[in-house]
DNA sequence: GTCTATACAAAGATAGAC
DNA sequence: GTCTATCTTTGTATAGAC
């Protein structure tokens, strides 16, 4: 049944957002979608590959929607970052949800090599678009100039993902939006 | 025996940065000092006590190293960042270890309440000690001047800690250079 | 202080009835 | 497609001999 399947993802996705891949398992998942174990090694047999699946659905709809963002001509280059930061903020607002590959990069090396791939990929595809955008804004003039997209590009990504981190241990939930506030200080005042 | 305790922490610390908390055990620990498992709980009655003892060790010799960098007079405040910034550069010249706190920051949810009060200590005082370098820094004239100190004093603490996150992902070891070569950018050219 | 032996719980996974 | 029942492994932790 498609509808079961789905609401496995769901839950197991939220599992992983909220107490990580290793801390979750099948029974807990089961326990809230109201079903048993086997039930759900009926659909996905192992739980490396119920993890692959969860993080291809994650980056499918992360990457139709910044590629809506990039393509749209009516948003600026500030919006698209904008847009960018959206998904950012919702997860801080909440006291312990991460973005789900945050979430994995922390326990890389207990994660078979399956889904390593996958999170891999996200957080390089993540670093390129942001690179792109920064290079066309810097580009247009609508942000600073940027000696290194590359360079700030990173160090921007990795300020959001350690801002969800952070939060996580001092539960003070504004520190993403000062890090926003950093951010665009730097793309309006500085020369990288 | 207290040579067996101090290994017992030694590789219990080393296990956490590499594979984390959760994913670690106590054979794993025994295994590698080359005793049994009942002797490690000889020593450390259970594993959340265990966690308890290696944060504190970890705070405590960190404490002591910022105390000892920012009463430097010989130091600059450059010096200072720079003294800072040294674990970071050796953890990130890891293939997969990160900061102890870092690390357990990405399972908060799983730790038991005596741990995250030491992990939520330890972020909170670093990013005390970077503002108070960055507020320095700033009023003797070493960095530009910085508007908010406590803001950018977190955008710099996240960007490490999240540099370490992501950089176990990608693989790619050059992630944290970049991110600090961003920040010094920032300290002496911007005016936050 | 370290060991053997064991208790107990929970994990991932399988077999087979319905 | 979902279930009951069970296997196997591994985890934390305890009891008690040496």
């Amino acid at each position: 049944m498609n509808a079961t399947a789905d609401r496995i993802l769901d839950v197991g996705q939220e599992l992983i957002q909220t107490r990580g891949f290793s801390a979750m398992s099948f029974q807990d998942i089961a326990s809230e979608v109201g079903i048993k174990k086997p039930s759900i090694i009926h659909h996905f047999p192992t739980k490396a590959e119920l993890g692959v699946v969860i993080i291809r659905r994650y980056r499918g709809t992360f990457a139709a929607q910044l590629q809506e963002i990039s393509e749209d001509p009516a948003k600026s280059s500030w919006d698209a970052l904008e847009s960018y930061f959206s998904p950012y903020r919702f997860f801080a607002s909440t006291p312990d949800k991460v973005c789900l590959c945050g979430a994995l990069a922390g326990e890389m090396p207990a994660l078979p090599e399956t889904m390593r791939v996958e999170v891999r990929q996200f957080m390089e595809s993540h670093q390129q678009w942001l690179e792109e955008i920064l290079l066309r804004g810097s580009g247009r003039g609508e942000f600073s100039s940027i000696d290194s997209p590359e360079l700030l590009s990173r160090m921007i990504f990795n300020s959001l993902q350690g801002s969800l981190l952070v939060k996580r241990s001092t539960e003070d939930l504004s520190q993403l939006e000062e890090v926003i506030a950093a951010i665009t200080n730097l793309l309006q005042t500085t020369q990288d």
